[in-house]
RNA sequence: CGGGGUGUAGCUCAGCCUGGUAGAGCACUACGUUCGGGACGUAGGAGUCGCAGGUUCAAAUCCUGUCACCCCGACCA
């Protein structure tokens, strides 16, 4: 069933402002009757129905919260009628949120070719060749929208475009002499998301900005990524919102160096952790922090097994012996890489980073935690009760448990424990690695602040690949000696709808949302108060509506017969940051109404020049 | 994929336990009154009760299967 639009009864007055293109969408927008019955200007066109009146304009608001939105930035678009689902994962942009989607992707445009990117279209369905070239066929898993066509040709809806790009780079670039170059594009990726959440935060098809540099050697790669970490920093700062640039893991993608790019906010799935004195921030996946400079301390305690019966978590262990968790240290085992098991040693008060420990040599990747069964065949203990001491195998010990003196651990031993336990004492100097966790209070690695933990949402995320797929894929020019050189490559993805949301997450209010000025669909909404009853007012409207379309500001004229509550409820739901009330009783003393959507209060504002007031407020 | 939950009008939901043939509010249509913070009245349109099968004289309701969606965990812009 189609979605009924607001209507407007009342005759809308012929227009002088010509709409170009738009004449084509007003006539369409225009139903059967009212063709007929209207009024056509010299040239044959219909110029009755200007887009930008909101009784013409496709909204549909909800005063209700769909029962499926968790997140306010969700609830917000289906309320203010952004976007509507059409499976999971899978949203409509409805002509509103469109306007705010064209204007993150214009600035993010505009940013990338000044800073010399190329944009260009990749297609969407990519052929399986390049994949299984890459070798990505095999290693991407089930997030990779595989599909077939008629002829029984297998084929990837492309969940990112390294393939494809390396694939133009290696038959376009011949000689080092194009070198360095960076080619973009803002085109829809699939990834079949195991769950799709949060609206169009963690869609299934979304729109992405991503860019791939292609060099000559390291340093020119450093290069490019320092131009794409300012070209995403001016991005975002002009987008109004609050971000912070954090080092990465680098994931699937690959690569050495990697930033990712988050909008603060609550809500966030991401945890990062901040220094509250200099500039270090970092995804908490790779966060570190600064080991302890003062020396360990020497033995005091002897060597001591006592019982602990049914004492299984470091909790328990340290109720019975009195003792603080940060002077235990828990055992973990994981899967080794040979089909072995790997135990992982950290204080007992701090939680292991997967992350960080996939990457030691001899570990699976992804962790996996070893089978209470494997644990018994190589330790003949149980999980509760596990240590390092006399465990037969590979050992890595978390730089703080290394720091450790006379410290409590399990004995291998069912319901035993070991304390005064020293490392070079009681067992080999351990092999020191940093596997856990960075925790708020811990002190920042650069040595300034101490780490504070915020949440955040990813929007951006740049990488040095290094010649990950250069290699894979033979991508190589000539060099000076007219030797082949594999090329250095860089990649950097933004998530353009995902701005959308973040920007909501980080500007809204119990009306609805708060646009930024650089996202808002509208920069201007005039509200007329008895626009159908009041020539004066609609006289004074109409002209307002006329003076902002010359200057070029985008204004939404709500000409709709609707009582006043329901076009401030809807003007403050839609967040456009600029509103005028034209109302008979202030055009008596000659004003207007004016107020932005962060203020409370209303002030009034002459009305002889209302264009050029709001002009000083967009400029400031 | 594992665990939990929900499918009834465009939206939010009631009815289901205890079978008896479909409801409310919002939205929509028409008319009237109203009109500076989501009005009111009257009338109206709109649902194969997710789908399939079963039990029964009778199924939204009970049973079985299936599909879809949502929430909690490992991935990502």
């Amino acid at each position: 069933m189609p979605p009924r639009w607001h209507r407007n009864r009342q005759t809308v007055r012929r227009s002088s402002i010509d709409w170009g293109a738009n004449k084509l969408l007003a006539a369409l927008l225009v139903t059967p009757q009212r063709r007929s019955s209207g009024r056509h200007d010299s040239r044959g066109a219909h110029v009755r129905y200007a887009p930008m009146r909101l009784s013409r304009y496709p909204i549909s608001t909800l005063k209700e919260i769909p029962g499926d939105a968790e997140v306010v930035s969700h609830q917000l678009m289906l309320r203010a009628g952004l976007i509507r689902r059409s499976a999971a994962g899978l949203y409509v942009w409805l002509p509103m949120g469109l306007r705010t989607l064209k204007k993150v992707e214009q600035i993010v445009r505009e940013e990338m070719n000044r800073a010399g990117a190329f944009e260009l279209c990749m297609p969407t369905i990519q052929p399986a060749e390049l994949w299984i070239e890459s070798g990505r066929w095999r290693k991407y898993g089930p997030e990779l929208l595989r599909i077939k066509d008629r002829h029984d040709r297998e084929f990837v809806y492309g969940p990112t475009h390294e393939e494809v790009i390396t694939d133009i780079a290696r038959r376009e670039l011949r000689s080092y002499k194009q070198l360095p170059v960076n080619f973009y594009q803002i085109q829809s990726k699939f990834r079949d998301e195991i769950r799709p959440r949060f609206g169009v935060m963690r869609a299934r098809e979304f729109l992405m900005k991503d860019a791939y540099s292609f060099h000559t050697d390291a340093a020119s790669l450093a290069e490019g990524y320092r131009l794409m970490f300012d070209a995403y920093t001016r991005i975002f700062t002009r987008m109004g919102l609050k971000f912070r640039a954090v080092q990465a893991d680098g994931g699937s993608i690959g690569g050495d160096t990697s930033q990712e790019f988050h909008v603060l906010a609550d809500s966030g799935e991401d945890a990062i952790a901040i220094s509250d004195a200099d500039d270090y921030a970092a995804n908490l996946e790779t966060a570190t922090s600064a080991a302890s400079a003062a020396p360990r301390h020497g033995p005091v305690e002897p060597l001591t097994k006592v019982a602990t019966p049914n004492v299984r978590t470091i909790a328990e262990v340290c109720a019975l012996l009195g003792v603080e968790a940060a002077r235990c240290v828990k055992t973990l085992l994981v899967d080794g890489s040979a089909g072995d098991v790997v135990a992982l040693v950290i204080r007992g008060d701090h939680e292991l980073n997967a992350v960080k420990s996939q990457k030691l040599d001899g570990i699976a990747s992804p962790l996996r935690m070893a089978s209470t069964e494997r644990i018994r065949a190589s330790t003949a203990a149980e999980p509760g009760s596990l240590g390092p001491l006399g465990f037969k195998g590979t050992i890595y010990v978390d730089r703080a448990a290394a720091h450790l003196a006379d410290f409590v651990c399990g004995a291998n031993d069912k319901d035993t424990h070991y304390r005064g336990v020293n490392w070079g004492r009681d067992l080999p100097e351990p092999r020191v690695v940093d596997i856990r966790i960075v925790q708020a209070g811990d002190p920042s690695p650069t040595g300034r602040g101490t780490i504070k933990i915020a949440r955040g949402i990813e929007v951006g995320h740049i990488f040095q690949l290094g010649q990950l797929y250069s290699a894979a894929m033979n991508a190589s020019v000539l060099d000076e000696e007219g030797k082949a050189l594999t090329m250095h490559m860089g990649c950097y993805g933004i998530g353009v709808t995902r701005i959308v949301a973040a920007a909501i997450e980080q500007n809204h209010d119990a009306n609805g949302i708060i646009w930024p000025q650089a996202l808002a669909p509208f920069q201007v909404v005039l509200v007329p108060l008895n626009y159908q009853k009041s020539a004066q007012v609609q006289e004074i409207a109409d002209a307002l509506y006329r003076d902002f379309n010359a200057v070029g500001i985008d204004v939404l004229l709500d000409d709709r017969d609707a009582r006043p509550g329901v076009k401030f409820a809807d003007s403050e739901l839609l967040g456009i940051p600029h509103r005028i009330v034209i109302g008979e009783r202030s055009l008596k003393a000659g004003k207007l109404e004016y107020r932005h959507r962060r203020e409370t209060e209303s002030s009034e504002i002459s009305a002889a020049d209302p264009v050029g007031y709001i002009r000083d407020r967009l400029n400031s």
